[in-house]
DNA sequence: TTATAAATTTAGACAGGTCTAAATTTATAA
DNA sequence: TTATAAATTTAGACCTGTCTAAATTTATAA
């Protein structure tokens, strides 16, 4: 078995990879870690013992496949807890990080997939990032909402994340359909709301619900 | 904040001091525990300085009002997330106890309050037990062991003083579950051993063992 | 290309929780 | 009431994950 700090170590190389680079640096990891680089030094000889990293000297580092199974299975629990806490316990979407952090250390497999099909087997968790399957397989096409986006940012209307029929309508009479590109003009304080542009160079608003609950490719 | 392992300690000396004793010894824990004397010993100093534990050298311990606030918040938790893996996951009832030992040391009082709450602030948990509610308190409504009744007597099955598996799996399928009646028949002097009828008509014998954990309402 | 800065690792220490072996205190039985 | 057994504690050690300070390697800029 992994320690809970293991494991915690295992999860920040992934995250540090997915965002482009290939191999990790010590100083990276120490700073999503909150620690100190010789305490990251000694833990990743400790993880490369355990075979769970590619590991050299001043080199970096990289998962191996079977560390890799295991960040993904965290990251796994998290979103899903986050579905949960979010969708079943009404927690709002933005206090719902520290709770998962401790949940997804809790062990049993069984308790994640039957929590899974609980949930009905969502693909997302409530900040849009996907959640792997069983076999640690999801969406890689990043999909986010359009209120991560930062003003100036755009991307393509993939997918949403509410399928009330009149949400749907909403979106369909705002041509806010899949495959139309938008972009964040600008995020208006007080209520977060955002104000955004098609490619037909109309400009209108949209709630933060609204804005939300569509999901753009970057 | 106390350790994962000091929740365990002090759980564990709420549970010993419930079934009775004032006092609780240094080997009663370690047994308990599955650890050593001298661990306990350690331990138990450490509990002292946090003012959890009335302790003096070789006369055993008790909680004080912090440490038992503590521990019956544990309980509070694991029961809870018993009912829930029972009630929303499909668990079997002899399934969840290790998954609870887990679950019942995630911090957020938020998650208990938001999850007593999405399950319907249940009294009771899958073997009987009380769960406390918020303010720690639960119902003590006296639950006699079958043992202990007269021939004739009868109850309402509420729980069981023995946890281990094979005796949960040897009570459900004699159907001795939870909120079923039984009566008792007759008691066999010369081994104690008890005859008992269900509201099924079904009639029995159970040894005076089982007899002795099974917890009934009169 | 070399001096200096930045990144990383090593050496040695510490705190938490555990252990074994030995010492001490309390309980028990003749 | 005293010898012996049982329970408990102490002493000293170990392992994990952390730290600081110093040493080493790699990167950078003149």
């Amino acid at each position: 078995m992994n320690s809970y700090t293991e494991e915690n170590y295992l999860k920040a190389i992934y995250h540090l990879s997915i965002n482009g680079n290939e191999s990790v640096s010590t100083n990276s990891i120490a700073a999503v870690m909150n620690t100190k680089a010789a305490s990251v030094t000694d833990m990743l000889k400790k993880l490369f013992e355990k075979k769970l990293i590619n590991y050299a000297r001043y080199q970096g580092v990289s998962l191996t496949d079977e560390g890799k199974t295991i960040a993904v299975s965290i990251v796994r629990k998290h979103r899903l807890w986050e579905f949960f806490l979010v969708e079943k316990l009404q927690f709002k979407w933005d206090e719902v990080h520290d709770v998962a952090e401790e949940l997804e250390h809790i062990t049993s497999a069984e308790l994640v997939d039957r929590l899974d099909k609980f949930l009905g087997f969502p693909k997302y968790d409530p900040h849009g990032d996907p959640i792997p399957d069983v076999n640690g397989r999801f969406n890689t096409n990043e999909l986010k909402p359009i209120s991560e986006l930062l003003v100036n940012g755009g991307g393509i209307i993939m997918g949403v994340r509410e399928h009330m029929p009149q949400f749907l309508q909403y979106l369909e009479k705002m041509k806010l359909t899949i495959g139309n590109h938008i972009k964040v003009i600008e995020v208006v304080e007080y209520d977060q709301s955002v104000i955004i542009q098609l490619n037909t160079e109309d400009t209108f608003g949209i709630s933060r619900d609204v804005a939300k609950n569509i999901l753009v490719r970057i």
